[in-house]
DNA sequence: AGTGAATATACGATTTTTCGTATATTTATT
DNA sequence: AATAAATATACGAAAAATCGTATATTCACT
């Protein structure tokens, strides 16, 4: 387990499709994969190889419920790297609009269990 | 002249020579090309290679004195990526203090000519 | 057991990025 | 005018990242 550092943290950026991704989920607190090929759309395994990355590097965690992996921002990230990340998620809505749009008029989304409660 | 796009923006970051050349012009202010040839260890084709994209896509600012290129920070960024860089430099410092103790052990650094009075 | 949906991975091909080396340009100095 | 230092650029080679396609895996449902 090592500490990730800046290089690393800016390459997992670099892509069209990391940084969308990582930008859509900051927005949503957690997506599963297929919301994500709908919003971004692109194909299963593009999407789903960019999401393993990221979760490799640790900029994201996942959890499965049924037959979906829901995907967050992985809360253990040092706190200058969430705060990058929030920072480009509010500053650039407009980056990453139309994939907001598209994921909300997706049809038949998952219905994620209710967290506790 | 475009408006700076996060992707470009985390790209330009995304690579060893660029990255520490950002942090440490962000943490002098400014720095010419033979500096920062010393302070990375690299080849000057090299460096200069990667300043030139840095300035290109609107992330330094240049000025000539003498026979120096001094590159610092583009003050006209958006505050966002502004903040990002200065937020990565205060929070990594271990990645470029190697870079920064060579740079203090430079002899025969250039003389900056005093910004005014 | 069989089917379908959601997700992950393997592998070769393609594209993109980076690099070393040579050379051009500019400025100061002799 | 000739030389030297600092910097920039050109170009083909090498390395790295990305991609499409095929296929494997897992889970729910019948």
């Amino acid at each position: 387990m090592e500490q990730l550092n800046p290089l690393q943290f800016y390459k997992c950026l670099a892509d069209d499709t990391r940084l969308k991704a990582m930008l859509l989920i900051s927005h949503e607190q957690e997506l599963c994969v297929c919301e994500l090929v709908a919003a971004l759309e692109l194909s299963q395994p593009k999407v789903s190889r960019h999401l393993a990355q990221l979760r490799q590097c640790g900029l994201l965690s996942d959890r499965k419920q049924n037959q979906w992996v829901y995907y967050s921002i992985n809360k253990a990230l040092p706190e200058w790297s969430l705060s990058v990340i929030t920072q480009t998620r509010n500053e650039n809505s407009s980056f990453y609009n139309d994939d907001l749009n598209r994921l909300n008029a997706m049809g038949n989304r998952p219905e994620r269990a209710a967290s506790c409660c």
